[in-house]
DNA sequence: ATGTCC
């Protein structure tokens, strides 16, 4: 693959064959290593009808379903742009929420123990069913799917400040609960409220560094002070309505004369009736992915309130797996777009009228989940911001979770945390060698990339002091 | 990511 280095950190892909648009590439030829064919993908991508400016990838792309994961693609909706499920992935609205405790490193120490004690038993985790919230009605479902944590609040398990944190209010409109089929409702009613498995995690965590005084302060941040942050999405309900959509694309394709390189990146226009079917159902999958992060906060926060006497602030929540309908200037007009982001961030400027105003004036937090035992960060958007105000999502996984396994004892893993004064918590040992932070890309380098390719700015570090896996 | 293959 030939990548142009347009100017430090921004390679450039030129358009050949069937590509419609450049890709763009936001990384350095150290980072980049073995990325022949998530680069591939970004060429596929750039083919999409009705893709505009490029097909953009993050620091931290790596292969994945069709579209690379770190990759970025806006399609224009009147002109008979795509909307395709494999531009979201399997986990729809999988993000991070971060909260603040009102304590320090040092006052919660002798706490911490039984604060990870009680994390242990109030967060459910791994694979398959189980999770804090059980119906007890009829429709509740479908009211969680309209409602995101904006139901999980009104049900009790949160506070309305939460909510005015939350992308979106918490809630995304146009949730079509009667596109969501009736295998993803079976799995999805018993797993609200938990983490699932692989990278997702639950951590205590504290603020290493500030990078941006005035951002972190705007966010809550200061230096030592305790947080929590959250990885998860919307598990087996998500995943099943990827499934069902990505099939009956795949099958309606051809009625819209739409050819793509990769069966996997099955797409229908916008404004088509597959288009709006998918679009209601992962806007109800983005809802569930919300509530749920929402439902595990309140577990967290009756855990610190027990164990520590500790109040929780919810800082942000923000998804990285999403397709929205966003507008933005294309060529000096204004366009209503869908915005795949796959393990990209949304990171909006300073002054967007779609963040909280009590940090607007510095930029919409964006939260980054490091990899155990390393790091976690929180960025703030920047003016100007490429990519339709995008950024990396994590650090990035290099190995295989089969090569991780193999090559990582998970007892030994455990051991070296803890004598790093990281407590684990982990449900199998198995699940956390797969997630052994030598799996992974650097998250400072992703994060440093990021920032000098002008798609955000750092505001803080946060490192782990306990952990809980599936 | 995922009842890691209907």
């Amino acid at each position: 693959m030939e990548l142009v280095e347009e100017r430090p950190w921004r390679f450039r892909i030129e358009r050949r064959g069937a590509m419609r648009v450049p890709g763009v590439v936001f990384a350095s030829r150290d980072l980049l290593g073995d990325a022949e064919q998530s680069l591939e993908q970004v060429v596929n991508v750039a083919t999409l009808p009705g893709i505009v400016g490029a097909s953009y990838a993050m620091p931290d792309i790596h292969w994945g379903y069709g579209f690379p994961i770190g990759g970025v693609a806006a399609t224009d909706v009147e002109e008979g742009g795509v909307v395709s499920p494999g531009g979201v992935g399997f986990d729809i609205s999988c993000g991070v929420r971060l909260l603040v405790a009102d304590t320090d490193r040092r006052a919660l120490r002798s706490a911490l123990p039984a604060v990870m004690d009680g994390l242990d038993r109030a967060i459910p985790r791994g694979a398959g069913p189980g999770g804090v919230w059980r119906p007890t009605g009829q429709g509740q479902l479908e009211r969680l799917l309209e409602g995101g944590s904006r139901y999980a609040v009104a049900e009790g398990y949160g506070e309305d400040r939460d909510l005015a944190r939350c992308e979106d209010g918490g809630a995304v409109a146009d949730a079509d609960v009667t596109q969501v089929g009736e295998r993803a409702r079976e799995r999805g009613i018993g797993q609200v409220g938990s983490l699932g498995s692989a990278n997702h995690f639950l951590e205590v965590q504290r603020v290493a560094e500030v990078y941006d005084e005035t951002a972190a302060a705007a966010f809550g941040l200061a230096p030592d002070q305790v947080c929590v942050m959250i990885h998860c999405g919307s598990r087996g309900l998500g995943h099943q309505i990827c499934t069902d959509h990505v099939r009956a694309m795949d099958r309606a394709m051809a009625r819209y004369g739409i050819t793509v390189p990769d069966r996997q990146l099955a797409c229908t226009p916008v404004d088509s009736p597959e288009g709006r079917a998918y679009l209601g159902a992962m806007a109800a999958a983005a809802n569930y992915g919300r509530a749920n992060r929402q439902f595990l906060s309140d577990a967290a926060r009756r855990v610190f309130q027990r164990a520590a006497g500790a109040r929780l602030t919810l800082v942000y929540d923000v998804s990285h797996n999403l397709a929205k309908i966003e507008t933005h200037a294309v060529g000096g007009a204004r366009r209503r777009l869908c915005v795949h982001r796959k393990g990209a961030t949304r990171a909006f400027p300073p002054g967007h009228p779609d963040l909280p105003e009590d940090v607007r004036a510095v930029g919409q937090p964006v939260l980054i989940p490091g990899t155990m035992g390393t790091a976690s960060y929180v960025l703030a958007g920047v003016p100007g911001g490429d990519a339709f105000f995008s950024t990396c999502h994590g650090a990035g996984r290099v190995w295989s979770r089969h090569r991780a396994a193999r090559t990582v004892v998970g007892r030994e893993l455990g051991a070296r945390l803890e004598r790093d004064g990281i407590a684990v918590r982990p449900r199998s040992w198995r699940g956390l060698s797969e997630e052994a932070p030598e799996a992974y890309k650097d998250v400072s380098a992703v994060v440093a990339a990021s920032e000098r390719a002008g798609l955000c700015r750092t505001v803080a570090r946060l490192v782990p002091l306990g952990v809980v896996k599936g």
